[in-house]
DNA sequence: TCGCCATTATTG
DNA sequence: CAATAATGGCGA
């Protein structure tokens, strides 16, 4: 497979983060060109984590884009310009990416812990994620907005009323807050990125995962990370949560101010 | 500029 | 039809 369809999957065109981004955001160029994005992202990440180079890619938004196991959608060009014709002429469409397993996993884990992300966190986050900083502030104001609840009951989280393993994989409990600035990364990689590792790996195996399958899935994941099933991913899987582990821990550091 | 809101449009 | 990513307007 060809990275360039991983990367299509979470490259929605609809972001101008590079409009929105001030902090001269890395990725903008993607957006552009799949096949010269790959170069660029590929370049990027090598660049900054020396030893795994296109692996962060793969696991990044590969993610076996669980959403729909069968046809993977590519958001950007082929998607667009096959979609609906006639109404395409002058029109906006909205290119309504759909965030891979991972992806909201890693989003939902962090929205828990930090309704508020900084600029620059969203910022990495969105690298981490391979998505538009643009993205994930939408994201998070989606959030945000049916968090409250408040006005339109807009998504139904998975199980409202408890505040464990509800919504996210992670269980907050054991998870250093991401924007606290006392841990050390150390301990990021050491403990709580045993979990991640586990429930990662737990998204990629399980393509079928559905966002409904985060209730029942969450509460394994809230016991029972590592089992021993899940550590018999392929290599490549491994490599995928090490290098994920790797930035991640990289982004970790840059650490700003807090909410 | 961002956040929040209401709205729109896509996806399943 | 429900869920939700993304857009645009408004205010701070």
């Amino acid at each position: 497979m060809s990275v360039a369809d991983l990367i299509s999957q979470s490259l929605p065109e609809a972001c101008d983060s590079r409009d929105s981004s001030p902090l001269s955001t890395i990725l903008e160029a993607e957006e552009n060109d799949i096949s010269l994005q790959m170069s660029s992202v590929e370049a990027l990440y090598s660049d900054t984590v020396s030893p795994l180079p296109a692996s962060i890619d793969l696991l990044l938004q590969d993610s076996p884009d669980s959403s729909t196991s069968p046809k993977v959608k590519l958001p950007t060009s082929i998607e667009k310009s096959t979609m609906k014709e006639g109404k395409g002429l002058g029109k906006k469409q909205k290119v309504r990416t759909v965030f891979s397993q991972m992806q909201l996993c890693i989003l939902k884990d962090r929205f828990q812990k930090q309704k508020y992300l900084s600029l620059q966190q969203m910022q990495e986050l969105s690298e981490v994620l391979n998505l538009c900083y643009k993205q994930v502030k939408t994201w998070f104001q989606n959030q945000r907005r049916n968090a409250r609840g408040g006005k339109k009951n807009h998504t139904k989280w998975p199980n409202s009323s408890n505040g464990v393993a509800q919504k996210g994989c992670l269980p907050s409990g054991n998870l250093p807050m991401w924007s606290n600035q006392t841990w050390s990364s150390q301990t990021w990689s050491n403990q709580t990125w045993n979990n991640s590792q586990a429930w990662c790996t737990q998204a990629w195996n399980n393509q079928s995962w559905n966002n409904q399958a985060w209730n029942n899935q969450s509460q394994i994941c809230g016991e029972e990370f590592l089992l021993p099933q899940f550590q018999q991913n392929s290599a490549s899987d491994l490599e995928a949560s090490q290098t994920i582990d790797l930035f991640l821990n990289d982004s970790m550091n840059i650490q700003l101010e807090e909410v």
